[in-house]
DNA sequence: CGCCTAATTGACGTATATCAAGTTTCGTGG
DNA sequence: CCACGAAACTTGATATACGTCAATTAGGCG
């Protein structure tokens, strides 16, 4: 773990009393392979905003999950450049990217004071294993994933920088649903900078385009809470 | 398949004795699991020039492996705009985002006549199988196309378009080399509205970045054909 | 040989990046 | 609790890279 970001001492919570269960890794797993598991992985360490799960071109030797907060994955070129890749909410699966060449792609930071579980790559990948049904559930994860890089090259290939913001926002609004929280009210736990940056405009485009939506009255915004008010409003502008 | 695209008989290969082993899915399996899926697969059926493998949104049952030719993958929106995600070469596994909801994602189609196996996924994913190193080989597989996504998303969202052709170029040339072929020179068997579209730019865009990298000397374009003379100057054209 | 699509080339307009100035927010320490 | 400074954000003015439109040429295939 970088710079012993995962260090702090937090109450443990047993992945099968775990309030996530439905939406992690394990919800799917029987109850053996969970308990096989169980012992190897590092519940839910707590982690201060801006800290670093690990860096692009370590070693990867875990896997991270999203327990609380939220963490944003980015990509850097040796001139600097950072693309952000993506943001992660309670449930996610972080660090997918790293297990074909044994090194992760893509760095990642929390965003916010988040609660994280590291799961031990050894213990997912023993072909060996008992974990049968592990593998094909981490298959369809990484799938989804998938899904979603695919999605947001989309957004960037097609969509002007109003429909990127709209769809970005949908995205959330979605994501949070799944979560039990309101569609339509929620936190941005990133900044304008890093929405600008995913999306591949100018942070004063994002600054300029929250203001358009809130003039058209499909939003309103106060600082870091969004509001949706017309989520069809939103959907009508990127089909068009 | 669609369309009865893959029914045209061909002669059939084998696994065990085919010459891309070390490119393919099955490569690094054991024989006995080689031998268990075996049967299921359809071995390198012939199909024509911009036939369709499947639909986006169609149940997804197979994954497809190229075993010759080319293959592009593509987004479309319900307003009919198409991005393009992929070009799968030679070895490639197609699919693969399908996994999680049962359909698929993306739609893709052969760029030229090309010979394509087909791998129902019944068979891979099947948690009882005795198929373990299987899903891990799935899993690097999935893991590694989570790293081009993610790439792709990196050239769009942070190089211009000069830049994103000459990543485009380099790219190809790095799989055209592992596939035994020239580094330098190549056929694209992608349109030029396929490149733009890929790299989220106008096919005008491609005619005159093309004519400018060969008016630096760093490319050589006839038609179809292409030569990178020189690709250390690519490389820097890109970290600039 | 002739049609149709793909590719090229040129002229032009505009969306959005960039630059710059100003304002607000927020964390920190007095 | 307030004051300060540094970021983050907003807002405006300007420039330009690239998309769009249009006309032309070249290739591919029947």
């Amino acid at each position: 773990m970088t710079n012993s970001a995962l260090c702090t001492p937090h109450r443990r919570i047993k992945c099968q009393t775990c309030a996530l269960r439905h939406l992690c890794l394990l919800g799917h797993l029987p109850g053996d392979d969970i308990d096989s598991l169980e012992q190897h992985i590092q519940h839910s360490q707590l982690i201060q905003r801006g800290k670093y799960l690990f860096f692009s071109g370590e070693p990867a030797h875990s896997l991270y999950a999203v327990h609380s907060g939220s963490v944003k994955t980015y990509l850097v070129d040796n001139a600097g450049n950072e693309q952000v890749i993506g943001f992660h909410l309670t449930g996610e699966l972080i660090g997918l990217d790293g297990l074909d060449e044994g090194h992760h792609l893509v760095s990642a930071r929390t965003l916010e004071t988040s609660s994280i579980c590291e799961i031990p790559i050894t213990e997912l990948m023993n072909p060996g294993g008992k974990l049968h049904g592990l593998s094909s559930r981490l298959l369809r994860i990484a799938s989804h994933q998938l899904r979603e890089d695919e999605e947001h090259l989309f957004w960037i290939g097609k969509y002007n920088p109003e429909q990127r913001l709209a769809l970005f926002l949908l995205n959330l609004s979605e994501r949070y649903q799944q979560r039990g929280f309101s569609a339509t009210e929620f936190n941005l736990s990133m900044s304008r900078i890093d929405i600008a940056n995913y999306l591949a405009v100018a942070g004063e485009t994002i600054s300029r385009m929250l203001l358009l939506l809130q003039q058209k009255g499909l939003i309103r915004v106060d600082r870091k809470l969004v509001r949706l008010d017309n989520l069809n409003g939103l959907k009508e502008l990127v089909s068009s």
